[in-house]
DNA sequence: CTGGTCCCCGTTTTT
DNA sequence: CGGGGACCAG
């Protein structure tokens, strides 16, 4: 038997054979916290006391669920390794599939993803006759997702609403429960919902459940909303052995209900609670914890900790002023050119951003500059239309009642079904109380509401599905996935809708056939339905390519839990990082801080960081300040050095002036937004030329210049927008 | 019912 | 600049 505990430190030791009760591990990035949980886990079985079906452990992604699989094999051996690792969503789905009946939940629900989901908000819209134009579909999914997961039932929430419009998305949501059910589907927010009502106190599942798992194991705490520690505390009341691990500066799920408090207040939840710290980082240099802790000491909303490490103090962080996204997209490529150089691959770097819009420019550099490149996350690979479509097919098939799927593949490929049929077949099925599929399958239905010609091309439709499902029982998924697409002449009806986009999206359709073959062989001919829930919780972050020789791009949400040698974050701006959007309230802000130090820690050697002058936003090209986080790194570690930056500065103030020798930006130079402009002066406009600066009025974002331009007369300009730069 | 055009929208992060 | 929806003509 292999020393499970040889290499932890005391800290690590003392968490991992922790007497039973509740214990939260506070455990800073890069402090072995994975380690110290998989090695719980491994050291509960090898004591015997604890058999492999006895453990529940949940994780945020399935990436981090394999891998905790895997290690846990690698100590223990595959066949006594935990069954019940995953995360929240696909261990309440699970549950649901296997228990769901005592709460009227049928095992062969389908799962609606987001896109789904707002799906049938517009519908209930329409069903409410509510405009779309002031109601935005979208806002309402989001209201009605917060309530579900305060697990406010659609009845109640007409007492809980705000405001008027609030009290119509309460009545839209009564309509959307209702397609839910119609449909036998459930939301992303039901996989959490529906598990904690199935195991409510009292219950026989709760029974079943609470005394079979006798440990239960959560990651990543910090980042579990309400719903989800009922749904724990739930699990744990019998035998009361919760091991949670998280680091609450790490928490940057806010906006998704993830709730800090669990974290903060789990003595409270978990009387008798211990606490433990690991502090001790074995990840990043000195320098780079030396920034991320003088970040992360700016927030208030923390329990504290500051991180260490016996190792070197390593490189100083680097700080890079560009002149725009393009400009920044190029540095990056001398960035990596320059790591390349130092002797690292292309697969040790990572480019990190905020949001995913920030990757256009960065992916048009590195193909130019051709650098092989991999986007994590993103748009992500079962988000694609075609993908879509024809899961779309195979829920319908695995779902009769799948309204969303019916009202997805009706017309697709073209079969002359079009919004006028899919209307009238809705009102039909409402009318008699049904789903559009099981309406279709009552003989004579489909004849009585459609037009003859109409009708008799639904039927082949419906026909046609149903043939497919009862083949289903006896085709492994990857044939009936094929057999679908010869059928329908999917492929054909791609290339012909829109040559120009018709070579990747068959590329993706060969994709999903080969994601049907692999879980196949994985499962062994596993059933449709297994195909169908990996699909739909399984999201692209998780595929992240183990393939070391292509450098990395994602947002630094994607990054979470990962690690790099080196990182460049892109964007380091006010109004990116933090983005203006999280700005409203100041826990926002904290948020925010908190990803600029998810950013930094997930750095093993360099941290490059990048801003720019300008970015373009919706097409404008905006003036942005540096981010005020970069300030608060402590300038002996950032280099170079002289590059005070002080507080953001207003536009009106002096730009700092950099040591930097600029690439382009010297041409290209932005005026000072105002400090160097004065009557008299000589500028140049991108589009007006060369012109004589007559008067200056205003300060701040209001500064107005007047200018004579000789081919084009006199022009007011705002300074911040006219883009001037001095002339000689 | 389809195919085209136009316009408007908004662009944070994802299980 | 980009996609998606609304609107209109065949």
């Amino acid at each position: 038997m292999i020393d499970i505990l040889a290499d932890l430190n005391p800290a690590q030791r003392e968490a991992v054979e922790a007497a039973d009760g509740p214990l939260l591990v506070v455990a800073g990035a890069g402090s072995g916290k994975t380690r110290v949980l998989t090695t719980r886990v491994a050291w509960l079985l090898q004591r015997g006391e604890v058999a492999p079906h006895e453990v529940l452990a949940f994780t945020f992604t399935n990436r981090a669920a394999r891998e905790m699989r895997e290690r846990v094999a690698g100590l223990v051996g595959a066949p006594a390794a935990p069954r019940w690792i995953g995360t929240f969503h696909a261990t309440g789905a699970r549950l649901l599939r296997r228990d769901g009946a005592a709460i009227g939940v049928a095992s062969d629900f389908t799962i609606y993803d987001t896109d789904d989901s707002l799906r049938v908000v517009k519908r209930a819209l329409e069903r409410c006759q509510f405009d779309v134009q002031t109601l935005q579909p979208s806002a309402a999914r989001v209201l009605i997702s917060r309530w579900k997961n305060e697990g406010i039932a659609p009845t109640e929430a007409a007492g809980r609403a705000a405001d008027p419009r609030e009290r119509r998305v309460a009545e839209v949501f009564a309509v959307y429960e209702e397609e839910l059910r119609r449909g036998n589907a459930l939301d992303f927010d039901d996989l959490i919902l529906r598990a904690v009502q199935l195991l409510a106190p009292g219950t026989a599942a709760q029974q079943k459940y609470a005394r079979r798992f006798r440990h239960v194991l959560v990651d990543e705490f910090q980042d579990t909303n309400r719903l989800q520690m009922v749904l724990v505390k739930s699990l744990a009341q019998y035998h009361d052995n919760v091991f949670a691990v998280g680091d609450d500066d790490q928490s940057i799920y806010g906006w998704r209900g993830a709730c800090i408090e669990n974290m903060l207040e789990f003595e409270a939840a978990f009387p008798g609670a211990r606490l433990l710290r690991l502090e001790q980082n074995y990840r990043s240099t000195g320098n780079i914890l030396d920034a991320a802790n003088a970040v992360i000491a700016h927030n208030r909303r923390r329990r504290g900790k500051t991180l260490w490490t016996a190792g070197a103090a390593g490189d100083c962080l680097t700080l890079g002023r560009v002149f725009d996204e393009e400009d920044e997209a190029s540095r990056v490529v001398e960035l990596v050119r320059e790591e390349l150089a130092a002797g690292l691959a292309r697969g040790d770097v990572t480019v990190l951003y905020r949001t995913n819009a920030q990757s256009r420019a960065l992916e048009d550099a590195l193909r130019r500059a051709t650098l092989p490149y991999q986007i994590v996350g993103g748009t992500q690979f079962y988000e694609r239309r075609e993908v879509r479509d024809l899961l779309a097919y195979l829920k319908l098939i695995a779902n009769p009642r799948d309204g969303v799927a019916a009202a997805r593949v009706l017309n697709v490929p073209r079969r002359r079904l079009g919004e006028t049929t899919a209307e009238r077949l809705r009102e039909l099925a409402d009318r008699e109380g049904l789903s559009v599929g099981e309406a279709a399958a009552r003989p004579g239905l489909l004849e009585s509401a459609l037009p003859p010609a109409t009708a008799r091309r639904a039927r082949d439709f419906f026909d046609q599905v149903a043939a497919w499902r009862a083949a289903q029982a006896d085709t492994p998924v990857p044939a009936l996935l094929e057999r679908i697409i010869a059928e329908t002449g999917y492929r054909d009806w791609l290339a012909a809708d829109d040559p120009t986009t018709a070579q990747a999206r068959l590329e993706n359709v060969d994709e999903l056939v080969a994601a049907a073959h692999a879980f196949d062989e994985a499962s062994q001919g596993g059933r449709l339905g297994g195909f169908l829930e990996q699909t739909a919780l399984v999201a692209d972050a998780d595929a992240l390519d183990d393939d070391q020789g292509v450098v990395r791009l994602m947002t630094i949400h994607t990054a979470k839990g990962l690690e790099f040698p080196v990182v460049v974050l892109a964007g380091c701006e006010e109004g990116l990082l933090p983005h203006l959007n999280a700005l409203a309230d100041d826990g926002g802000l904290e948020e925010e801080r908190r990803l600029f130090y998810v950013a930094l820690t997930r750095a093993r050697r360099r941290v490059h960081l990048l801003c720019a002058r300008a970015r373009r936003r919706a097409g404008q090209r905006e003036l942005a300040d540096p981010s005020r986080f970069l300030a608060e790194i402590p300038a002996a570690l950032l280099e170079p050095r002289d590059e005070a930056l002080g507080a953001p500065s207003v536009a009106g103030q002096a730009w700092p002036t950099w040591r930097e020798e600029p690439r382009r930006i010297r041409e290209t130079q932005l005026a000072p937004a105002g400090a160097a402009l004065q009557p008299g002066q000589l500028v140049v406009h991108p589009t007006l030329g060369r012109g004589v600066v007559a008067r200056v009025e205003g300060e701040g974002d209001d500064l107005m210049v007047t200018v004579d331009f000789p081919e084009h007369g006199r022009k007011h300009l705002l300074a911040r927008y006219a883009h001037l730069r001095p002339s000689r």
